[in-house]
DNA sequence: ACTTCGACCTGTTGGC
DNA sequence: TGCCAACAGGTCGAAG
């Protein structure tokens, strides 16, 4: 599951691809995925012109003259721009065949992906009309999560990961963001200071934008819409690296559970 | 109004 | 080698 880095790098990688195109033909062979397909997607998506393809927060958003397609990768989710020969493999749920003769696949082997339709403002849709800012832009802040913390004793990495205050910051992210940054994960968010956040912040930033450029991390099983892996893997400081040495100082990593989630840290570098 | 936790799926990995 | 439990990038919605 592709985190913000990835979902960007499927959306630049589609996008020339399919913008002022027009889908022919729409295959569905398994609707069934975090929630169901909507059975008429084909004949909402054929003839009509793709006019943007955007993103918000994770959610891929493809607007097309009729109305907007809403996607989201889920854990194992990924988009391929394939030639139409390609045969369909188990986990290739739904092609999307465009004008040009290519298709845009949809591969996703756990289904905790969506694909949804909206004729209205696809911002104004019941699964993001109360996602939080975009961790890239200005808005996102030291004061902003400095100002939204202060009566807040949730941990730190809980509260970057909460998708309802800031958006994009995945489980990869957070860890990494957290070590750069010195702070334990652990730390209740209302005693990091303001200082603190203005280094937090501009890690964060830092780390989503290098990922970005580097085509988003690639893990298991994420692949770019043009098949070329990302690299940001070969850089991660602390994520999968539980039990290994720190790179700073050669501590032994701590691996530990919280929000049922794997967080990685530094016992030492981290306070 | 908050946080926590089960659920949704399949595939891979690690321990016994 | 085989089996089974635990875990994997997310996040909704129910339960506390």
């Amino acid at each position: 599951m592709p985190e913000l880095p990835e979902v960007e790098t499927t959306k630049l990688g589609i996008a020339p691809h399919i913008i002022n195109k027009k889908f022919t033909d729409v295959i569905l062979r398994q609707r069934q995925l975090r929630w169901l397909i909507p059975t008429n997607l084909k004949r909402f998506l054929v003839d009509q012109t793709i006019l943007a393809v955007s993103r918000r927060a994770k959610y891929l958003l493809i607007t097309c003259s009729s109305g907007t397609l809403i996607v989201h990768l889920g854990m194992s989710g990924r988009f391929c721009l394939i030639d139409n020969k390609v045969p369909a493999q188990k986990h290739d749920h739904v092609d999307l065949v465009l004008s040009s003769g290519k298709i845009i696949r949809y591969t996703d082997p756990r289904r905790f992906g969506a694909i949804l339709w909206t004729k209205d403002d696809p911002h104004e849709h019941k699964l993001l009309v109360n996602l939080g800012i975009e961790p890239l832009e200005a808005e996102f802040s030291a004061k902003y999560l400095f100002d939204l913390s202060r009566n807040k004793s949730t941990p730190i990495k809980a509260l970057l990961m909460n998708a309802n205050l800031v958006v994009g910051i995945g489980n990869i992210y957070a860890n990494e963001a957290l070590f750069y940054s010195k702070i334990s994960p652990l730390r209740p968010a209302r005693l990091i200071s303001i200082d603190e956040y203005k280094i937090l912040v501009a890690n964060i930033k830092r780390i989503l934008k290098k990922s970005i450029k580097l085509g988003g991390t690639t893990l298991k099983d994420f692949v770019g819409s043009d098949s070329k892996p990302g690299y940001f893997q070969q850089t991660l400081a602390v994520y999968g690296r539980g039990g290994e040495k720190c790179i700073t100082c050669s501590s032994t990593l701590e691996e530990i559970r919280q929000n049922q989630r794997t967080t990685v840290y530094c016992h030492t570098c981290q306070q």
